[in-house]
DNA sequence: AATCAAGTACACCGCGCAGTTTACATATTT
DNA sequence: AAATATGTAAACTGCGCGGTGTACTTGATT
């Protein structure tokens, strides 16, 4: 998934390791019951040394917080393009999406994460900001379309949103809430069908 | 909210004071960060009468969980109706759900429950089947609408998944991830009004 | 008035944790 | 080889928490 940068410093390497084994502990244990002990003794790594990378447990945990965040704004870019079709084009961008929310690796670090910040408002402001920046994407597609004639003139944040949900509710939140399997590959292709149908149903242009 | 239920005994006024004592305290600290402590000076009670009513933290908290649960099942019942447009009942369905996810008492709650059960999925397990089952009320719906031809033979549980991730995008999710204030009236006409029609633009019988 | 369940105050146990200090060891750089 | 930066081990400081035991008081029931 992450992690393919190259230490080349021994420090570098140590803080590799902190990361990763961070990284375990908070999934298995999350934010406030992962002890900086277990966290050293998983990276083969003194307690000390860990302070010496990061302030304080908080700062470790932002650190890897924005290490996803950065991966997942990275794999999501998305342009629109006037010869394809609507529906091959949104079909396609809901693929990428699926695909990126249903990345085991992803579930684990969303679950802990979210658990946390819910408790936490103060914590999560900026990094919520950040997130809802990072999908921008689809916004620019549907201005894009829409400036294109090919949709109605809808609200962008009104259907990013709708089409957000619907993803979200089978592909994602079966995963996160209730540690179901990720669907196969036929539910996915009948599922994002049935949305790309149903929301082109109503808001492609000349439709009804 | 709920809590209308009346004590007749002193014991049971003592269990009523706990547990909405420690209801205020899990929203304010989160299930870990609440300590009974705390639960046993809000509720001007000793701590010990806690250990008394309950075995310990965690049946505390299933039992306050339990209520909401509860609640909102009896809350969310739905009948089918075959003089009434289609249209017309099922904005009513999702109007009485919104309604019900919007409510700040419930909100917080289904934070800090959320938070905690993403971790602990031997905890949730058993709860989660009652919620699900909880919303087994539109699926009689659907299915009684297909059975009376007015919807086409859909797969009832992926028509409701459907609703269900759109309600909760627009009308639970900003609220309980984001802190959002509840959307307007104006707001929840609007959206509901589409949703419906967007759903019903694919799946009504005779449609297209 | 007597009885008995229920509540109370408070000390106590054991535990684990975030973060620091110190004295020492190991790499890396020059 | 010397100097410097980084890592290590282990003990230590506070602190707060879940849960228990006990001796005592309060309130309801008969």
């Amino acid at each position: 998934m992450n992690s393919t940068t190259k230490p080349v410093t021994r420090s570098q390497q140590k803080q590799q390791d902190i990361v990763r084994a961070a990284e375990q502990v908070f999934i298995e244990c999350g934010y406030r019951g992962a002890s900086v002990d277990a966290i050293a003794e998983r990276a083969q790594v003194s307690k000390r040394t860990i302070y010496n990378h990061f302030n304080n447990k908080e700062s470790l945990f932002q650190h890897i917080t924005n290490l996803l965040i950065e991966e997942v704004v990275r794999s999501s870019s998305v342009v629109y393009d006037r010869e394809q079709p609507l529906d091959k084009q949104l079909f396609d961008i809901l693929s990428g999406a699926w695909d990126a929310l249903t990345s085991q690796k992803l579930i684990e670090l969303v679950r802990v994460i979210t658990s946390e910040y819910m408790l936490n408002p103060a914590m999560s402001r900026e990094t919520m900001e950040r997130i809802t920046k990072g999908e921008e994407g689809m916004n620019i597609w549907l201005k894009a379309a829409i400036a294109d004639k090919r949709l109605k003139p809808v609200d962008v944040e009104f259907a990013a949103t709708m089409l957000r949900g619907m993803v979200h509710e089978y592909g994602h939140h079966p995963m996160l809430f209730f540690g179901m399997p990720a669907p196969s590959k036929k539910e996915k292709q009948h599922t994002l069908t049935e949305i790309v149908a149903v929301f082109l149903g109503r808001y492609q242009a000349g439709s009804e």
